[in-house]
DNA sequence: CTGTTAGCGCCTTCAG
DNA sequence: CTGAAGGCGCTAACAG
């Protein structure tokens, strides 16, 4: 039924050990065995047994990829990023969605050592110490995708939130807005959410009006803005994603002020949507691909032991200005 | 370093196939033997190693997922319901994108045979010969999501395409249209858009005219529509994609025709663009998430020989009526 | 350059 | 109810 190695080495008149070489390239062959290996294998049909391989030689070449949610666009995205490099170098991927709950995300990191990953690419909203306690239990290498690690003890990819928040800020200003509002969820669920309204903060001339979305969802935004806006004075948005962002824009037209003139608003992302609406978004660029994309190259040079300069890598964001401001 | 079964027999005073019972149920145990092992693996820390419990049982409860590209909207949201089953069953899924190249499909059907997944979800746009006899050869269970069959041949779980077309149409003319077109991809590029496109033929009373949009693009697909509505007097348009159905609605307003009052647009799928942008559209409802939590049940099906009742299960579409209309 | 021989960690008969 | 023994298909020394 299943044909294995024996059979090709038979059929090649040779032994086992010479096929798993041409296999692998784990030696050098003489050409004509070679191409005798070569052409039973061709001739039978033979698919190497990845499990066995994995178990015999302790690496699987598969990587678990632990997201939030991959629906979400952004998610999406980034997850394209890590199939493409891993596919480029030859791993596979497996996906699971943690729902941001810690623990469940404890759990997968559990489960895919039993997996026997090789490596793990993971992206939450929050890092807590259990997280960092299961990564050294399960010694498998991590990079961390597009989540915030105070410590740093862990590779990473990531964009300078931070600064990032700052950015949009100071740009806001500079277009003429006065009174700054930062759409995004509540305090403490996500790090890079914070992050940036710590960077936003300190570009305002004002103190920040913060407008809490707790599940981030359009329809949910929605009211919510509408009553900041008119209880408030606010001229500038800048919103955590691009569904809340264009919630915002929403939300001022359905109250008659008009994106930009009235009231100016930009948001993180640069999801399709962001360019697809009208008026269409100002936004924060994050290089969604690439973190993913950069998070799974990183990995592979740590699954190498190759040199690596940096552990914690910064990608660069960058403002791409559109109509909404 | 890493613990075995072989750790937990010792450390129990059991025999390792003792511990595999325990661990799999696989025979009764008594109860206080059982016990025993259960500490012996809690007190190690031991987890089974799944690739070698793959490479001994010929079964890996990881499950190849194959589609087109995750980034889009459409198939994120499958993904998720596939995955989302997969967990409860207790799989894990290996997902790969094809971007629709049949030579690469092709070979990925090979590369999860080597990595012994004990089953496929499948989405493409056009199933060809070359995929029948690779599926055929990889001798692994397949089921079809969101791809059309005409064979039959293989289990999947799809909308009826033809009706939900001609569903389409005839909305549109209750509606008052008089001349619609679709807006889709060229001929012979989805085999599910132009399934859609007959039964939407056979309910518009004229001829049907075709909007095609190579890439299916928002932005390539804007300038082309306008070029239709400029030459011809169209007054209802069905889009394969409510990203195409933006650019038909933006089209519309940038030629000062208002949707809906001028002309009535309405797009498949309803991701959820479609709920957030203005007018909020209306769609013919694909249940994406449920493409993918039934594949994936079906699967299961198929993997135990339970006995299913119908290997090409038909979920509803329905219409959501909204703005555009 | 090629063959032989041990395992990798677990499941699964087959005895007892 | 439990133990012993033989693979699963392949990699990786170790000889030759």
């Amino acid at each position: 039924m299943t044909v294995t190695i024996y059979d090709v080495a038979r059929e090649a008149k040779v032994s086992m050990a010479t096929v798993s070489r041409v296999l692998n390239g784990t030696a050098v062959v003489k050409e004509d065995t070679k191409k005798r290996v070569q052409d039973a294998i061709a001739k039978l049909g033979y698919r190497p047994n990845a499990v066995a391989r994995g178990l015999a030689s302790k690496k699987t070449r598969t990587i678990g990829v632990i997201v939030p949610d991959v629906s979400a666009a952004f998610v999406a995205e980034v997850v394209r990023g890590i199939e493409d490099i891993a596919t480029m170098y030859e791993y596979h991927i497996i996906l699971t969605n943690s729902d941001g709950e810690i623990e469940r995300e404890v759990d997968l990191i559990g489960t895919m050592w039993e997996k026997q990953v090789d490596g793990i690419i993971y992206m939450t909203n929050k890092l807590s110490q259990e997280h960092i306690a299961a990564f050294e239990a399960a010694q498998i290498p991590v990079v961390l995708c597009a989540t915030e690690d105070p410590e740093r003890r862990i590779p990473s990819v990531n964009i300078d939130n931070r600064q990032s928040g700052y950015d949009a800020g100071e740009y806001l200003l500079s277009r003429g807005c006065s009174s700054l509002a930062y759409v995004t969820t509540p305090l403490g669920v996500s790090v890079v959410a914070d992050r940036r309204g710590e960077g936003l903060e300190r570009s305002a001339k004002q103190p920040l009006i913060r407008i809490e979305i707790p599940d981030a969802h359009y329809h949910s935004a929605l009211p919510i803005i509408k009553e900041i806006f008119e209880s408030t004075k606010v001229d500038g948005i800048v919103a955590a994603s691009d569904e809340l962002g264009l919630a915002a824009i929403h939300a001022a037209q359905d109250l008659g002020r008009p994106v930009p003139a009235s009231v100016k608003v930009m948001s993180f992302d640069n999801t399709r949507l962001a360019e697809m609406v009208r008026p269409e978004m100002t936004v924060i660029a994050q290089p969604m691909y690439d973190f993913g994309a950069v998070s799974m190259r990183l990995l592979t040079k740590l699954l190498k032991d190759e040199p690596v300069d940096n552990y914690s890598v910064t990608l660069l964001h960058n403002i791409v200005e559109r109509q909404s401001t």
